[in-house]
DNA sequence: CGATTTATTGAATCGACTCAATTGATGTGG
DNA sequence: CCACATCAATTGAGTCGATTCAATAAATCG
């Protein structure tokens, strides 16, 4: 829970009120699953909207034919489409990376706050034109970078967003993507992914080993992925809706 | 405005009441574009939600260097983000292809809405769950599609997109993109969309001339694009929500 | 510790790209 | 309404980024 407040304060200060809203609310209905295991798949009903407390997840797509295709990663933090529920059935699954744990947060719950907690509501709101933004920004790294920008540009992004959720160290952070994982997520081949990971290290870019990504220099990765973080929206606009205490 | 009640109409049925609403917010502030020009420039501040009236507008991203991506197409009845405005700057920019005629919904628009409009408000918040598949879908397509494929995905959403707005005739609908579009939207360069293109009308999937396509068999074309309508989620869902007039 | 998954390397191939030139449309002003 | 200018579509040839297939090395796990 800690890790969503942490990344709404980014942009919208809430109060301690809202901050026990969240907190209860994250706290009722708590599930864990085991690595690689799906939450959720295509074709399901979809019931609550999943809160990540802890661990790595991913939304897929895949084709008859078996080429898959990850669309996006769930860090700490991330909550996935407010109102989901409305649709009649998943066009996506969800499926764990690492062990997982998360909150299903119901209907009710969002109706509340859309009535009585308009803070928490905007920043709700951000999430989502935030994802939207990201997924628009996978768009451009598949349709127009290269292998390494695009890699450069994923590990910039991941990194990001583990700093908002409070999890990252000084210059290093988890990160538990198999090459086939990012293979999968980036439209390249396993192999390819092998030897691009090699120009970026060689370049001292990255270095990446037992589940450990560490960014000797972040400004360096970013030119190289061509990473402008505007589409983050990491600013505290939501100012004029700030909480007093 | 009568486009985005046909495509709504698909998902929640309105009352009469509800269509006069969305009528009299579309007839408000009405603005009209030549073709190829900005509605709106990444970096700028959002100020309304734009509602495309007539024809056809994406969004687009470009590095740098001057490689572009179109991220998005934009068809009559269509709805950029909701509560965009609580964003700082836009991240992408939004250009016309063809001439194009907008309203622009304010905030207080919304406001009224989610307040006191909640078939309205249920059909709004579908439409931007629609546009995230979509956005999904376009990242499937360009980690894993093929050309071919993808191009005969593209067409198949758009045809059926335009089929929902009410603007196909019965095989056949408006189709104003250049190759050069196609290329910036596929990831493809110009030159192979072209080959990719008679790839497609060799072997009659698709008739396109003159900025009209013809899809002389719509099924086949699916089976070439892998497609699979589930992300469009054209299910009348919200029937609980129905409008009895 | 062996078993299985993950990472690495080499070699051959192919899909898509670039560059460059040509043909065909479209549109505008005189 | 034609002539010219511009933009859009097409074709050919050579190249390159990324793929596939296959084998090996290194981690990780029960």
């Amino acid at each position: 829970m800690s890790h969503l407040i942490r990344k709404l304060e980014h942009f919208v200060r809430l109060s301690g009120a809202d901050r026990a809203i969240l907190g209860r609310a994250a706290a009722e209905r708590v599930r864990n699953f085991a690595p690689r295991i799906d939450i959720a798949r295509e074709g399901d009903r979809p019931r609550d909207v999943h809160l990540i407390l802890a661990g790595w997840a991913c939304r897929y797509k895949q084709l008859e034919d078996g080429r898959r295709q990850i669309v996006s990663f769930f860090l700490p933090g991330d909550i996935c489409d407010l109102n989901v529920f409305i649709l009649r059935e998943m066009d996506h699954s969800i499926g764990t990376i690492t062990s997982v744990t998360i909150a299903d947060l119901s209907r009710e719950f969002f109706d509340e706050i859309f009535v009585g907690h308009p803070r928490i509501a905007t920043a709700f709101w951000w999430e989502g034109l935030v994802n939207s933004a990201i997924q628009r920004e996978w768009t451009m790294s598949l349709g127009q970078r290269t292998a390494s920008e695009r890699m450069a540009h994923l590990f910039c992004e991941i990194f990001l967003r583990l700093r908002l959720a409070g999890l990252t160290r000084e210059d290093s952070c988890d990160f538990p993507l198999t090459q086939a994982d990012l293979a999968d997520a980036m439209g390249l081949s396993k192999v390819h992914v092998n030897r691009t990971l090699q120009e970026l290290r060689s370049a001292e870019l990255i270095i990446l080993k037992g589940k450990i990504l560490i960014v000797p220099n972040l400004e360096q990765l970013m030119n190289v992925g061509l990473f402008n973080a505007n589409y983050l929206h990491i600013d505290h606009e939501g100012r004029q809706l700030d909480a007093n205490d």
